[in-house]
DNA sequence: TTTAGCACTTGGCATATGCGAGTGCTAATG
DNA sequence: CATTAGCACTCGCATATGCCAAGTGCTAAA
């Protein structure tokens, strides 16, 4: 990729982007006429031809067929990302949708990034995604027991990111006030800071010993703590799924099929972002995928980020000839501002006036 | 619609039978001579004309140009469903998903619900949906408050279904267990069994005035359970979207793009099915759609109901030949069983044995 | 090295043609 | 009188044909 760019001419990098943004516009191939009159490229279009065909063989263009324009293969893609693309200025209209966003309160996380997804579709006119990535060890920093009904108790989890999950667990012998402190300063005792799955045999044997009389209870609330801890998942959600349907790149309806069957499993893209780990954002290009069906799509995503930790991320997919610029200013400048706002209501010890009172997330 | 039944024929009812069931099957327009041989219909396929000539005269049946099989109307598949269609015997396979569906151990009530969609349309091969209602009017049976940090709280209301959702509420000035006593026994004395959106500013004040030191928290925590409630909404799942580009129906961007957006904004279904509130299966056939993009799709549902409260609607949505016998069979059993199993889970005073522990639903 | 010119390729589009499925009508039949 | 056989007719669809425009590669001139 370094030494491809140390042969491409100067007027042949001209070329190549002029011809990706011509396709990217258009959707259509682009012929060497086109790029002297509406690109502006002070050359006859006889010398654009030889160009083109030298483009074309060292893979950066291809033919759909001899007497076609030329189309960017997913090497030209490459190149024009990786060196050949400028920054886009996002405009007073995006700007406001995005802070729009924002502004308009805004309680939880989650509900935020999923939001954001929307605002990615909307702005970029591609599918957006947004994944909410859960912790994957948890460890749980405070446990809480609440008496609930004779029965019926809640078991209050406060994880490391200081969010609050809980589980309403019931019993088969009736509960007293007491038995469920000793239940609570158990837990605390020995499962503060654990990961879970650590627990061992003995750890649960020494806490039934010292539980006093709640140790029945000890076996069944692990169980129940493991159930909460495994069912866990990362959450995906998609947002203007339907405007796919504009590219004639999806108008075959077997790759389709594929495409929807992929967004409903969301394994894929869970294990595609997850994998995808670089800090910058990311940007896979037709079969850079793994993922079968996303072979002829384009995804770009990127991780946001609160306080240094993951919390989750956004992109988009679309076709090939994605608008690369627009996408990668649309994504950097929405996960900044995610992260920034995020920070904020994270850290609030001492509130900024106002009656505001925020909810953190909620399992 | 009984008038129509009357002048029907009887004959004319077994071609109109024998015509809606060839054209589900193949989705096809059928023609005349197809009805003597495959459907052994003992007439010669000019009678058969005629009859037909007749019913499409009557608006049961339609050409979609001369010289061209006919295909049902609206009208004709109403009245098939209506008056015409024989129950669907589900076979040991079908029977078998179901109850390996029902046999995996949900916990909750919601995930059941959720999976139950993608078991329809599995079976029936056509988009399932999957809605999970929330009550309308929370009534609040009690509320119980757990301090968490310093300026940090976990407000528990367990609502009528005896469910439980939980709130964490942050403060801006420090908070200890006494005040937050004071707010509880208050918020149980005046909000236990109220609809949220009949507290008045009086009984605010009247509230305020008998909570002692937790007075300044009371306005803010009415607010934060005020924006819970109404924050809750109704869940809508899809599974096997892309089974709808199985249909020949479907294969329209244009009406394809409509659908994927409305699948996406929800809100139509959760309107569609808030309206149909039969208890019965509930069959909307194209134009009886008030949905613009539904007009030409076919939707059945059915709500489930739990102890005689409704919790939510399982159903599919394709296109107007849909296989109805099925659908409404494995509906209808689906539905049952459903209601039969949360029936149990939901009342287990005393545990059937072994240690097992089970929870209810959650936020 | 660049450009103008020209012959050539090819997909798309519009038109023409044949085929087959299915109809409606009429006349014959039980 | 209901039913049926026969037949001419209508369309949609698929295939074949011809033409056009866009674009190319190559060669020769500037």
């Amino acid at each position: 990729m370094a030494d491809a760019g140390k042969i491409l001419t100067e007027r042949k990098k001209i070329i190549l982007k002029a011809v990706v943004e011509a396709h990217i516009e258009t959707g259509e191939p682009v012929g060497s006429k086109l790029l002297t009159t509406d690109k502006q490229i002070p050359l006859s279009s006889a010398t654009i031809r030889n160009e083109m065909a030298e483009l074309e063989e060292m893979g950066y263009l291809e033919q759909p067929h001899t007497s076609a324009g030329r189309v960017p293969s997913e090497k030209g893609y490459r190149f024009y990302v990786d060196s050949l693309m400028e920054d886009y200025k996002l405009n007073a209209g995006e700007l406001s949708v995005i802070s729009s966003l924002l502004t308009a309160r805004m309680t939880a996380l989650d509900k935020l990034v999923e939001r954001a997804s929307g605002v990615m579709s909307a702005l970029t006119n591609y599918t957006g995604v947004a994944i909410r990535q859960k912790p994957r060890k948890i460890g749980v920093v405070m446990f809480r027991v609440l008496m609930l009904g004779e029965y019926d108790f809640l078991l209050v989890m406060v994880t490391a990111g200081n969010s609050v999950s809980t589980k309403e667990i019931r019993t088969q012998s009736p509960i007293d006030q007491e038995t469920l402190s000793c239940l609570e300063t158990t837990l605390n005792r020995f499962l503060c800071g654990v990961d879970i799955n650590d627990v061992t045999l003995p750890t649960i044997m020494k806490m039934e010993a010292s539980a006093g009389r709640a140790a029945p209870l000890i076996s069944p609330v692990i169980k129940c703590i493991y159930e909460f801890v495994s069912e866990i998942n990362d959450e995906v959600d998609f947002e203007g799924v339907n405007r796919l349907l504009e590219y004639p790149e999806y108008s075959d309806m077997s790759l389709l099929r594929g495409m929807l069957g992929m967004l409903e499993r969301k394994e894929d893209i869970i294990r595609l972002v997850a994998e995808g780990s670089r800090d910058s954002t990311n940007i896979y290009i037709g079969s850079e995928n793994r993922v079968d069906v996303l072979k002829s799509s384009t995804i770009v995503f990127k991780t946001v980020k609160v306080s240094g930790r993951p919390v989750g991320a956004i992109g988009v997919i679309g076709p090939l000839r994605m608008d690369y610029p627009k996408v990668v200013s649309t994504l950097e400048y929405l996960t900044s501002k995610i992260t920034d706002m995020a920070g904020e209501i994270g850290m609030l010890p001492e509130g900024h006036g106002g009656s505001d009172n925020n909810t953190g997330e909620q399992k």
